[in-house]
RNA sequence: GUGUCCGUAGCUUAACAGGAUAGAGCAAAGAUCUCCGAAGUCUUUAGAUGUGGGUUCAACUCCCAUCGGGCACACCA
C-alpha cells in the first residue's frame, strides 16, 4: 500500500536522523507513533503524514520537525512538499502507471493480502430457531456476515462459518404442536389456537405453517391419517415428537435454501440438539464443576459469574432439573474453542448485549482467554415503507426476509444491509432500494460496472485489430490478454493530456483503485464491511468522472489501448469489490 | 433505576481508528447528449457535529455531566 511506502519514508528518515542526534531530543523508541493518510483536500497532496506529535518529544516546533525530516528523504517518485506540521507527498505519473499495470496483471486477487496471517476464526451469525421465517433483522445479519467472511478471507485469515441451530428447548415443542393443530385444521377438525393471549404464546400462529400442513399430509399421508383417527381432544404423545422433529428439520430446510439464495453460505450448521445428545453439556458443566464455579441455591444450580465481570450470577440448571440456554452456548462456545479456533466472532442482535459478559465470564473460567470472544451487535432493522416505520407490532403481519428479497432483490437487499454500520439502527426503506433510479446506491454502483463493459465490448467488436497491431511482439489473441499485460510504459502517454480536468480526474481515479487495497483491510480488521460499500459508491463516481473528460475509444491508438486499461482495471476492482459483499457486478442492464 | 448503542445539512449518512477548510447522496434551483450507456456529469443553495464542561499542539472522535431516541435488564430462548 502506498500508505505504508510513505510511512515507512518518514519513519527510516526520523530514525536516521535521530542515529545523528539531529532530530532534538528524540530517541530511536519513540519513531513508529506516526500515520499516514490520504488528505481531504487534494491541493495538499496524494499522502500526508503529519508529525506535530513528535514535537514534544523532540522539544522542537512542528514545522521545523517536518522540514528536518522531509529534507532528509530520497525523492525518487515523488515530491515533498511541508506545511505546518505536515510532510506532503505527490506521486509522479510513473507511479500511477505502475498501479494500473499491477491492477490489470493481478486482477481479482489485486488487493489481496495476508493481514490474517492463517488465523482460525470462527464466524458464527444468523443462528435463528427454526421455527419460523427469518425477518428481516435476520437478512442483515445474513448480508453483514458472509461480505465480513468474504472480505476477512480475501485479507488472510482462515474463516469458518457456521450458523448455531436453536433446535433444543421448549420452543420446538411450540412448534410441533401448532402443527399439529395445522394439520388436524386441514382435516377440519373444530380445533384453533387459544385465544387468550398468554395461552396463545404457547404456539406459533403464524400462517405459514399451513402449507407445511398441507405438505405433510401429501407427503406422508399415513402419519397425517393416525393423526387424524387418534385425535380425541389430546395430542398424542409419540405423533407429537414425530411432528416436532419433521416441522424443525423442514422450517431448517427452507432457512438453508433462503440463505443460500441470499448467497449466504455456512461451512457447517451447528445443532444445539447434538450438543446435549453427544453429552458435550454434561461434561461442561461437570468441567465448571470441578473448577468450582458452581453452587446450589433455590434448588437450582448457579453459576458465579460475577466473580468474573458478570454483574449477577447465572442459573445453569434450573430447579425443575432442565438447562438453561445459557448452558448449551457455554458447551457450543467451549467446544468451538476446543475446535482450535483462535478467534470467535459473533454477531449478535443488540437485544443480546446483556449476554456477552456472562459469555466472556464462561471463556474464562475455562481457560481460555476471554477476548478470544469478539461479539458484533448489530442494531435492528426498522422497515420504512411510504415513509413511515413500519412497527413490527403484534397486530400487524410481520413482514420476512423472503418477502422483502421477492419484492427488492437479492442485490438491493445485501446492499442497503451492508450499507451502514452495524452501529446504528438501520432504516430500510423499500420504495428506495427497489427504484432504479440515481436515489439507489446498487444501481449507480452496477450502472458503472455495465458501462464499463459497454466500452470494452465496443472496443473488442470494433478495435480490437487496431490494438493489437499496437502492441508489439503481440502473442495475444484476445483483448483480455492485450489489456493484462500491458506495461507501465503503456501508460505513459496518458499524461500528454493537455486538458486540465482530463488529467486530474484520471489521476484521481488511478489513486482510488490505490485505496483499494487499504479500504478492504480496514474491513477486514475492524469488521467493518460497509466500508466496501461506501468505497463502491466513491470508485463507480470516480469513474463517471474520468468518463466525461476522457474519451477511451479515440483515434490514437496509443491513448486509447492506454485507456481501455484503465476501465479494464476498473471493472476489475468493481467487480472484486462486489464479489465480496456479494451483490452481482452485471455487465449490461 | 442500571447497562448498552445512537444523536452531524430538510432527509439518509461519511470522516481513514485524535489531525489541515466536517465530506457525499437524496430533496430544491440551473446547465449539459451531431460524440464510447444522460441510470451520467457540472454549478448553486444547506452545518456552532443535541447541550455544558474537561484532556490535548490538535476533539465529530477520548473523559465527565446532561438532554433526547432505540435495545436489554428471567430458574425464556
Amino acid at each position: 500500500m502506498l500508505k505504508e511506502y510513505f510511512l515507512n519514508k518518514v519513519n527510516t528518515s526520523i530514525i536516521e536522523l535521530v542515529k545523528k542526534s539531529s532530530l532534538g531530543s528524540m530517541s530511536e523508541a519513540d519513531c513508529y507513533e506516526l500515520q499516514a493518510e490520504i488528505p481531504k483536500n487534494n491541493q495538499f497532496g496524494d499522502f500526508s503524514v503529519n508529525v506535530s506529535s513528535l514535537a514534544r518529544l523532540a522539544k522542537l516546533p512542528p514545522a521545523k520537525i517536518a522540514e528536518l525530516i522531509a529534507d532528509n528523504i530520497n525523492k525518487d517518485n515523488f515530491d515533498i512538499n511541508v506545511t505546518a506540521g505536515f510532510i506532503n507527498f505527490k506521486l509522479n505519473n510513473s507511479m500511477l502507471n505502475n498501479i494500473l499495470s499491477e491492477v490489470l496483471d493481478k486482477k481479482l486477487d489485486y488487493a489481496k493480502n495476508n493481514l490474517g496471517q492463517g488465523k482460525k476464526v470462527i464466524l458464527e451469525y444468523v443462528s435463528a430457531n427454526p421455527t419460523g421465517p427469518f425477518h428481516i433483522g435476520h437478512g442483515r445479519w445474513a448480508a453483514m456476515g458472509s461480505a465480513l467472511a468474504n472480505v476477512m478471507k480475501y485479507s488472510g485469515f482462515n474463516v469458518y462459518q457456521e450458523f448455531y441451530i436453536n433446535d433444543a428447548g421448549s420452543q420446538i415443542q411450540k412448534l410441533g404442536k401448532s402443527l399439529y393443530i395445522r394439520i388436524l385444521q386441514e382435516f377440519k377438525v373444530d380445533i384453533d389456537f387459544p385465544n387468550d393471549e398468554e395461552e396463545a404464546k404457547n404456539f406459533y400462529t403464524g400462517e405459514y405453517l399451513i402449507p407445511i400442513a398441507k405438505e405433510f399430509i401429501t407427503k406422508e399421508p399415513e402419519k397425517a391419517a393416525e393423526i387424524k383417527t387418534l385425535y380425541k381432544g389430546n395430542f398424542d404423545a409419540e405423533l407429537l415428537k414425530y411432528l416436532c422433529k419433521y416441522a424443525r428439520l423442514t422450517m431448517l430446510n427452507l432457512q438453508q435454501k433462503l440463505l443460500e439464495n441470499f448467497n449466504t453460505h455456512f461451512d457447517n450448521y451447528f445443532s444445539e440438539l447434538t450438543l446435549h445428545e453427544s453429552g458435550l453439556v454434561e461434561s461442561c458443566i461437570k468441567k465448571l464443576n470441578e473448577l468450582g464455579v458452581l453452587y446450589e441455591k433455590d434448588g437450582a444450580l448457579w453459576f458465579a459469574s460475577s466473580k468474573y465481570g458478570d454483574d449477577q450470577d447465572r442459573v445453569i440448571k434450573k430447579s425443575d432439573g432442565a438447562y438453561t440456554y445459557l448452558t448449551a452456548d457455554i458447551a457450543y462456545h467451549y467446544n468451538k474453542l476446543q475446535r482450535g479456533f483462535d478467534t470467535l466472532i459473533n454477531i449478535w442482535g443488540a437485544d443480546h448485549h446483556g449476554y456477552i459478559p456472562r459469555m466472556k465470564a464462561a471463556i474464562e473460567v475455562l481457560g481460555y482467554n476471554p477476548n478470544s470472544l469478539e461479539v458484533l451487535l448489530g442494531q435492528l432493522v426498522n422497515l420504512v415503507m411510504n415513509g413511515e416505520q413500519v412497527r413490527m407490532g403484534k397486530r400487524t403481519k410481520m413482514i420476512t426476509l423472503d418477502e422483502l428479497i421477492e419484492e427488492v432483490g437479492v442485490d438491493a437487499t445485501r446492499y442497503w444491509m451492508i450499507m451502514r454500520s452495524i452501529d446504528t439502527t438501520l432504516d430500510f426503506d423499500v420504495e428506495l432500494a427497489k427504484s432504479k433510479t440515481d436515489e439507489n446506491p446498487v444501481f449507480y454502483v452496477q450502472y458503472a460496472h455495465a458501462r464499463a463493459c459497454s466500452i470494452l465490448r465496443h472496443a473488442q467488436a470494433e478495435k480490437f485489430d487496431v490494438i493489437n497491431s499496437n502492441i508489439s511482439n503481440s502473442a495475444y489473441n484476445n483483448e483480455e490478454d492485450i489489456l493484462s499485460n500491458l506495461s507501465a510504459s503503456n501508460f505513459k502517454i496518458l499524461w500528454d493530456e493537455t486538458d486540465e480536468k482530463a488529467i486530474e480526474t484520471t489521476k484521481k481515479l488511478i489513486l482510488k483503485l490505490e485505496e483499494y487495497k487499504s479500504v478492504v483491510q480496514n474491513a477486514a480488521k475492524y469488521r467493518t464491511p460497509y466500508l466496501l460499500t461506501k468505497y463502491l459508491q466513491e470508485l463507480a463516481s470516480n469513474f463517471h468522472q474520468f468518463y466525461t473528460y476522457s474519451k477511451v475509444l479515440v483515434e490514437d491508438k496509443d491513448l486509447m489501448t492506454a485507456r481501455l486499461g484503465i476501465v479494464k482495471a476498473v471493472t476489475i476492482v468493481l467487480k472484486s469489490a462486489m464479489n465480496l459483499i456479494a451483490v452481482s457486478a452485471p455487465e449490461r442492464m
